[in-house]
DNA sequence: TTCATTTTTGTAATCATTTTAAATAATTCA
DNA sequence: TGAATTATTTAAAATGATTACAAAAATGAA
């Protein structure tokens, strides 16, 4: 928890309970969580949390780029405290979102990276669609 | 318009007056058209639209694969009549969606088609974001 | 035409997100 | 220290996109 006080301020970003708890759920839970998932797992510790503080937090990690806002979701956003280059898939079945680092990617994530013909680039998602193992296998 | 009779019934598409008037509208413009403004353009056209027929119909032509939905936008979802493998470029000044056709792209694509590991794909979204020509300019 | 099926429509409901203004907490510096 | 300023958090209301629902209209086969 103290890592992720100076991980914050390293980051131009005051650790404020809240924000460190945030945080702290994004690095421990790898899952792609949603506003609510995050907002119903920390009740329990900051019983005083507003959706409102969430969706602040959430705005400004993103911003510092401390999180990744993903828009893979058609249905609402998700958020990823791993900020290294890396594609996800979501499944249409169950919806989970993994993650999928190839070497390929972080290649054509900085060959693109900065500018395509006239146009400034800052950041790139690259989001796969189908069905995952566990849904493949429940099908038999 | 015979055309996209055609094309309609040949996906497996009934083509009545409302589908067709849709699918037009997104094989002529090019603008990755929000709901919202599909609507309104087509109000003209076909006055008695409702918002209903057009979800109903965009869902049904990303199903049967002659559109794409993209999520590119976080506020609202976006369209799109062209299904050749390409990539977009959202303009975080003016809102613009760009196409992007890079010889890459097709091919990440395909390699990537089918199968990353035990997950079946069927689908791939590329988003870039950024500041577009014109907005660079009025900076200036 | 008759009956069944498909498509369209309008309304209401839902749900994620944003806005707003007030309350609380932290920081500054006289 | 302690009053003033600034930053953060909160709750409630508003917004806006999307979905659910049920009735009406259109289509098509028998
Ligand atoms: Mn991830
Ligand atoms: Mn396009
Ligand atoms: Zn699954
Ligand atoms: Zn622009």
């Amino acid at each position: 928890m103290e890592q992720t006080k100076d991980y914050l301020s390293s980051h131009g970003i005051r650790p404020s309970a809240q924000r460190m708890a945030i945080m702290d759920y994004l690095l421990s839970h790898k899952t792609h969580p949603t506003v609510e998932e995050i907002y119903t797992a920390l009740l329990p510790l900051l019983p005083t949390l507003s959706k409102t503080t969430l969706y602040n937090t959430l705005k400004l990690f993103s911003d510092k780029k401390v999180a990744l806002m993903l828009n893979i979701d058609e249905h609402t956003t998700r958020f990823d405290g791993d900020v290294k280059p890396h594609a996800h898939f979501q499944c249409q079945v169950c919806g989970r979102v993994y993650d999928i680092f190839q070497e390929e990617l972080p290649e054509l994530v900085s060959l693109y990276k900065q500018q395509i013909g006239k146009l400034l680039i800052s950041s790139v998602e690259i989001s796969y669609k189908g069905v995952c193992e566990m849904c493949k296998n429940k099908k038999d």
